[in-house]
RNA sequence: GGCCCCAUCGUCUAGUGGCCCAGGACACCAGAUUCUCAAUCUGGGAACACGGGUUCGAUUCCCGUUGGGGCUGCCA
């Protein structure tokens, strides 16, 4: 059989990250089983869509390189079809009508629902569904409503498998129950736990701790200068492991492996910083090339490529970009009154970086081999360590304490600017 | 409230009756290395929620308790 699986966004907001979990797992199915990936946009609840909304859907799916093979599709486009299928219900006497909505007679025994993940599950009825089990399926004012849209289009575009979250589980034996009375067997059925914040809340756009609702929305990590590769590979790993203590690998491996049955029944809680470390170790593994082509929007226009080079393993995220270069750009760059403290208290300083000026006017070529060369003779001159210069010259040209291997930055930073620098630098 | 799902270090997880006084990763701590930071290397602390069973033997099976999550809409 041919696996057709979907991924079913509704266009009404963000695109939350649990939401990219539940596309990336579809995605990775139908890879490793060489299956049909569909794109399916639930634009039924016309008051909530937006066209800004879609636009986020779709970039999204792209940045993540989760792309589909069919779609996408608009339910807004096929009432025609919704028509039909109630009135095919209604004929049947398996549907009614009652304050003008149109309701669909539901069994009153209970249902099994089948799933690869979760395994049986059978649920007895609510209190609530005692005194009537019936559901509306077409609002009063036309509409029909999404549990029954999603079984049609699931049974229209032949859909094998429903992966999607947890939280459809309760409502699993409704869809059942439909498809068994449009005469069709229901798909298979792979509820995948939900993800939650680091302390077991909801992850929500609407937190009322700015932080915790930055990571909902996926839109956070590609603003942020997450990589998708690192995004991608650190939500396969939540509900999902390789079981042979691998972390960082590639995508590949993932859909050589992937499959339902193994993916964890619990819920699992968003870590951040992991997937922070990850991005650094997608960041330091990239060809530099790719790196300064990556790195270029963070930039804020600085991206001279032997700059961007030289902070590159220093990163965990992109858009620290400006804090790690700043000092290249400007000549106005702020000190760190800490990094002056530790490193330029000694009273010699200023006659230090004086002497280290002069040594440098004449240093030829200009390059890292010449430059610590040079330092290390004045040092040896002066009776002092290679520290007592490195150190304050480090500060005095840059402001920190804290930097890329001082040689190389020199070279990049020019003569001019160095000696310019170490001149105008009082301790 | 009712119904459903779940429960291994702080977090993600390995583990399907003895190989486990529980392994890996992030985070944390200490040391090594280094011109700083980062990276890297070495070492360390850190978990089977609780109570009953079943069994020669339970992290692993069953029941209960507690805790967490979900559903309970003419939202999706």
């Amino acid at each position: 059989m041919n696996v057709r699986v979907r991924f079913a966004p509704s266009p009404t907001g963000y695109l939350h990250i649990g939401s990219v979990r539940t596309a990336l797992f579809n995605w990775l199915y139908a890879r490793h089983t060489g299956g049909t990936f569909v794109l399916r946009i639930e634009d039924t609840d016309t008051t909530r869509n937006t066209e800004q909304s879609l636009r986020t859907i779709l970039d999204g799916l792209k940045w993540l390189g989760l792309n589909h093979d069919e779609g996408p599709y608009f339910q807004s486009q096929r009432a025609e079809l919704y028509q039909r299928r109630v009135q095919e219900l209604v004929a049947k006497g398996l549907a009614y009508e009652r304050e003008g909505a149109i309701r669909f007679k539901m069994t009153r025994a209970p249902i099994v629902v089948p799933d690869l993940i979760a395994g049986k599950v059978t649920r007895e009825l609510t209190d609530r569904e005692l005194q009537d089990p019936d559901f509306v399926i077409v609002r009063s004012d036309g509409n029909p409503v999404f549990h029954f849209v999603n079984v049609v289009d699931d049974l229209e575009m032949k859909i094998t498998h429903v992966i999607r979250g947890e939280d459809h589980l309760s409502n699993t034996p409704k869809h059942i129950a439909l498809f068994r009375a449009f005469g069709v067997e229901p798909p298979q059925y792979a509820h995948i736990p939900m993800i939650l914040n680091l302390d077991g809340t909801k992850m929500s756009k609407r937190d009322p701790d700015p932080a915790k609702a930055r990571l909902a929305s996926l839109q956070t990590y590609v603003e942020d200068g997450y990589l998708p590769e690192a995004v991608r590979n650190y939500l396969c790993l939540l509900g999902w492991s390789p079981k042979d203590n691998r972390d960082v690998m590639p995508i590949e491996e993932v859909v050589k492996l992937f499959d339902l049955p193994q993916i964890l029944r619990s819920n699992a809680r968003f870590d951040v910083t992991k997937l922070t470390w990850m991005n650094g170790e997608y960041l330091r593994a990239l060809p530099t090339a790719r790196f300064i082509e990556l790195a270029k929007p963070f930039s804020g226009g600085h991206d001279d490529p032997q700059v961007l080079a030289l902070v590159k393993d220093k990163l965990k995220l992109l858009k620290e970009l400006p804090e790690h270069t700043g000092f290249f750009f400007t000549d106005d760059y702020p000190f760190d009154p800490e990094a002056v403290k530790k490193s330029c208290s000694a009273p010699e300083t200023n006659d230090r970086l004086a002497k280290l000026a002069e040594s440098y006017a004449g240093a030829s070529p200009w390059d890292a081999a010449t430059l610590e060369a040079s330092l290390k003779a004045l040092a040896t001159q002066l009776g002092v360590k290679p520290a007592a210069l490195i150190h304050p010259c480090r500060v005095a040209v840059s402001g920190k304490s804290a930097g890329p291997s001082l040689y190389h930055m020199l070279a990049v930073l020019g003569r001019d600017r160095v000696l310019a620098r170490l001149r105008n630098f009082q301790a």
